[in-house]
DNA sequence: TCGCACATGTAACGTGTTACATGATTCA
DNA sequence: TGAATCATGTAACACGTTACATGTGCGA
C-alpha cells in the first residue's frame, strides 16, 4: 500500500541473495540449496526464480562473476557482491522499522537482523533492537486494546485468532529484549 | 515447491473473499476496506488486486452478483458464495496440515481456523487443532536439535533469529492446546 | 552403464502492484 | 459548491511458479 517508485526496487528475495554473498562466494545452485533447506530458506528455491533474480541483480551491478578457480567444471564458484551491492545492502538494513515491519514483514525484519551482524556498527544494531521492542510494545497495546473494545462482539475462533496474535508479539518482545542484552554484553 | 497442477488453483486470497462471503454480503469496496482495516487483512486491499479477484471468482462460479437491494445506487449489496464456492472454502478448510502450514504459512492457516468455526463440525475443529499442536512440537523438537548441532558453529545473530523461531512455535504450541480447550468444552 | 546429484537455463502463465481514470453520493 | 469518501475499473509491468530442456560428473 505504500507508495513505491514504479522504477522496481530489489525485492526481498534479491536482498536475501545480496545477504548471502556478502560473506560467501556462492554458485546460483548452492544458492538454491540455502534456500530450501536452511531455517531462512523463506524463499523459493526454484531455478526459475532463483536464476532469474541472479540475472538482473548482475544487470543491476549489484553481483558480479568471479572466475571459476576452474580445475573442473564444477566449482566454478561464481557470484561476487559488488561495492554496489553491498551499499544496496546497507541501506536496506539500516531502513527503519515501522509497523509492517513487526506485525506482516517478521521475517524479513528477522533477516535483516541476521545480515547486519558483520556489516552494521554496535550502536546501529542496538539502535535496531531498541525500534524493534518499542514498535513492538506500541503494537501489542493496540492489539490488546482492539481485543477489550471488540471481543465481547466476535466469535470465538476470531477471538482465539486475535489472541494468537497478541502471544506473538508478547514472544517477539521478550526475544527482542533478550537479544538486546546479549549484543549489549558483546 | 509442491507439485501443483498448472490449472491455477484458488489463491490464498480468493479463500478470503470467499471466507469473508459465507457470513454475509459484501460488495468489492466493503470487501477492500475489510482488508485494510482489519487484523485479518492480511492481504492487498487495492483495487487492482480485489476486482480482478471477483472477476475471475466469478468467472469459475464460485460467487455471485446478488441484486442490488437497490433504492440508491450506493448500497447495491452485490457478491454471494455460490454452492460451489462453498464447497471449495470447505474443500480448503479441510487440508490436512503439513509442517509448511506451521512453519511458512501460519497466517493462511489462522485464517482457516477463523473460517472454519461454522462451516465444520466439531470434530473437525479439535482434529485442526490436534494436527496443528503435534506438527509444531514434532517442528520444535527439529528446530531445538538443530540448534544443538549447529549454534557453535552459527554466528550471534543466526542463534539469536533461530531462538526467536523456537519461541515463536512454543507460543504457538501453547496457543493451540488453550484454543483446544475451549473449542472442547463448547 | 545406469542413475542420481550437480548445474543452468527458459517459456508460458497467472497474479499482485503501481498508477491512473471515472463517476456518484454525502456533508460541510 | 467543493472536498472527501464511496465505488469500480483498467493498463503496464515485474515477479514467482510450473514445467520442460539440457548437459556434466560421480559413485554403485
Amino acid at each position: 500500500m505504500k507508495t513505491r517508485k514504479f522504477t522496481p526496487n530489489p525485492t526481498s528475495l534479491d536482498y536475501a541473495i545480496l545477504g548471502l554473498l556478502q560473506r560467501q562466494l556462492l554458485t546460483g545452485y548452492r544458492i538454491r540449496k540455502i534456500f530450501e533447506t536452511t531455517a531462512l530458506g523463506n524463499y523459493s528455491s526454484s531455478p526459475g526464480t532463483i536464476y532469474p533474480a541472479l540475472k538482473r541483480l548482475k544487470k543491476l551491478g549489484l553481483i558480479g562473476q568471479g572466475e571459476g578457480t576452474g580445475n573442473s567444471k564444477k566449482e566454478n564458484i561464481r557470484f561476487t557482491i559488488t561495492p554496489e551491492g553491498m551499499q544496496m545492502l546497507v541501506q536496506w538494513l539500516q531502513r527503519p522499522l515501522d509497523r509492517e515491519s513487526i506485525s506482516k514483514q517478521m521475517k524479513e525484519t528477522m533477516l535483516r537482523f541476521v545480515f547486519m551482524e558483520h556489516l552494521l556498527t554496535k550502536d546501529q544494531k542496538t539502535g535496531f533492537l531498541k525500534s524493534f521492542i518499542s514498535e513492538t510494545r506500541e503494537y501489542i497495546k493496540i492489539l490488546k486494546s482492539n481485543y477489550e473494545k471488540e471481543s465481547h462482539r466476535m466469535s470465538l475462533h476470531s477471538q482465539l485468532a486475535l489472541e494468537n496474535g497478541i502471544a506473538s508479539c508478547r514472544t517477539n518482545l521478550r526475544w527482542g529484549r533478550k537479544a538486546l542484552k546479549e549484543i549489549e554484553n558483546h
